[in-house]
DNA sequence: TATGAATGAGTCTTCATTCAT
DNA sequence: TATGAATGAAGACTCATTCAT
């Protein structure tokens, strides 16, 4: 009647995505992961055969995320402004879900050259898509007088300098556990929500 | 008669820090930097005694550029829109001799609580005096109706946000050895700094 | 209605030999024989304990077959010169059927002080059957002037030379899986055939 | 006034040519060369990289020894019956010195394609000089009604074989540290070479 | 100072073996 | 019997660090 593991390999998969996030590929050992995960760190390599090919099913599934995420955020049929409000907001709270994230993908495509090129492969094509989607909408309104001329590209990297960067700030200033229990670090967040919108909109505005 | 290296210690240093900002701490080898300085490994340990040593040295030392560079940047004696102009190119301008800085401290801050709290002790007393001044200039031009209501540490963090992420973006895009040689990279880094300045501007101004 | 294996003891069996007597003992691992028969390698231990007692077993087997052939192929009433062309033919052709046997029992024997042991203890008993046998036809054929004086010790083992050592050089020149569908493999044995049969019984004529 | 190795990678060398003819490839332990040298295991790799480096550093050397001793010893000028004689004999003496060799190459050649093939390439030229200068021996005694014909290649296969041979039945029957202190050992290796000129010269003889 | 050699504590990985089902 | 999961003891290899010269 013990409560063994239902599923060893998610309970692996989910321990080492906390971990890899939390100290990147090569600072992290593969015991740690092990107990984390409360299993024999021979299950790694039964379940993933190599740490390296662990890493790449995590990397891989949140790279993909991250970008996924993107799409999805500004994708729905509202008035131009108010789509970008809901998308940066719906954006933002993602993130706020994996703080980590961000810094995670970057830290690691800046590092290994073949990793980069793996992730921008994939990555290309939806953000070129993303990319056209904006545009279309930005064109629309813009011919319209609605806003201001600017570049689909600077829009998107706009918003995600000032959403990214915003965990990338909070998990630098406050304690790494950063959970929503902590008052001031929901307070810091919020902030920063609301003043993303903002600057965002007040950049389109005529 | 040998041309020997006038300064061991310095070359050390130097390439220390080109492999430390490239790698992080955990994936750079000790040899890895011997090599990179043309000397024996071992003078990494006669000159600075652990791997860690160096590496907190060089850190300190970014980490402090990296900050102090930002009051530098707007301590100047300007009109307010220009003092901001100014500012924000002068530090995008300083980011983009030292491309890796940036994700270079925060890799590290995030990943290690002491090295965190070691940054923010020395970090804080500067952050605050540059907050103090932002707000002192904010508070003037605000009463004199120039500009909009606004946290001086949203500013900060907005610029910062935008700047940073410009240089994060670049390496993620680019080849890592994006030099300034590279057209495409020059471009985007320019077009980067324009739409900076005017999203800043843009967010104060009536 | 499964058409499972009918006895799935001789199957690990079997496969074990194959492998075990390509790669050798240390050499191959329990998951290999496992795979080679088509089964979970958990079987190779419910059924032999260990990786060390299947190998046994098929070693003792093994190496009691290389030697009992001997007996066999020389233990027949024919005149003498005969006899042995029919015994060096017979020992020959079995090896024919097993040509890595010698090299896999030599190689083990050899590695291993207590196989070694093991082993000279069963053999020796069965090797002093074979020389009597041999030295009392020698003696017999000497006594009427029909041979040249000789050790049986010495016919025995000039044989055993011969013959093994034709397959240990077929397997060395040849690919490894030296079928007697390769002509150039099947003619090479038939000439050290005809050959080793010719030296002996010229090394015997007066 | 300590007495350190004077020669660090020769005493590998020299532990690992022990160990690894004596178990073979796999059935070796880094640490028990280093062991056997005397050094720290991580020596090994400092020196040779990896234990495969290691070990195809002393498997050339040796497998070229092996071939390479050949040609020596029937290269002389004499009287044909004398070379051979002489051949045979300088042959058995050199196996003599180091009477695992045949074995421990024969054993990996057969156990490793890509081993086999690298020896064989090298090997080759070497083996098609040496027939190339027997068959020219032969042929001219021939002629002249001096032996009977044989094949050049048979003829080297014979004694290859007659001679290896006396080294792996020696190894198999007497204790692996068998060295010439060993009387038994000693005459039995004696009685085996006076036995392998006989055979071969009586199987020319006419 | 500078160098090559040496050391020992890890770190990943493999593998025979056992266990629960 | 049969299977997939689990374990622990190695094994190869790395690397920061120290030492003798």
């Amino acid at each position: 009647m013990e409560l063994k593991q239902v599923n060893t390999e998610q309970t692996i998969l989910e321990a080492a995505e906390r971990v890899f996030i939390e100290k990147g590929y090569s600072a992290t050992r593969c015991v740690e992961i092990a107990e984390a995960a409360g299993v024999n760190h021979a299950m790694l390599h039964y379940y993933f055969r190599s740490k390296e090919s662990l890493f790449n099913r995590i990397f891989e599934q949140k790279a993909a995320q991250l970008l996924g995420f993107f799409v999805q955020a500004f994708d729905r049929e509202l008035p131009f402004f108010e789509k970008l409000k809901i998308g940066i907001e719906t954006h933002f709270d993602f993130l706020t879900q994996q703080p980590g994230l961000p810094l995670f993908v970057l830290r690691e495509i800046i590092q290994d050259k073949e990793r980069k090129d793996l992730i921008l492969q994939k990555a290309l094509p939806l953000g070129m898509e993303i990319l056209k989607r904006m545009r279309q909408a930005i064109n629309e309104e813009e011919s319209q007088g609605n806003i201001r001329p600017m570049q689909a590209q600077d829009l998107l990297l706009n918003i995600a300098s000032l959403n990214i960067f915003a965990f990338v700030a909070a998990q630098a200033i406050f304690d790494n556990q950063a959970d929503i229990t902590n008052e001031q670090y929901k307070n810091f967040l919020e902030a920063r929500k609301k003043n993303n919108v903002e600057i965002i909109i007040n950049s389109l505005k005529i």
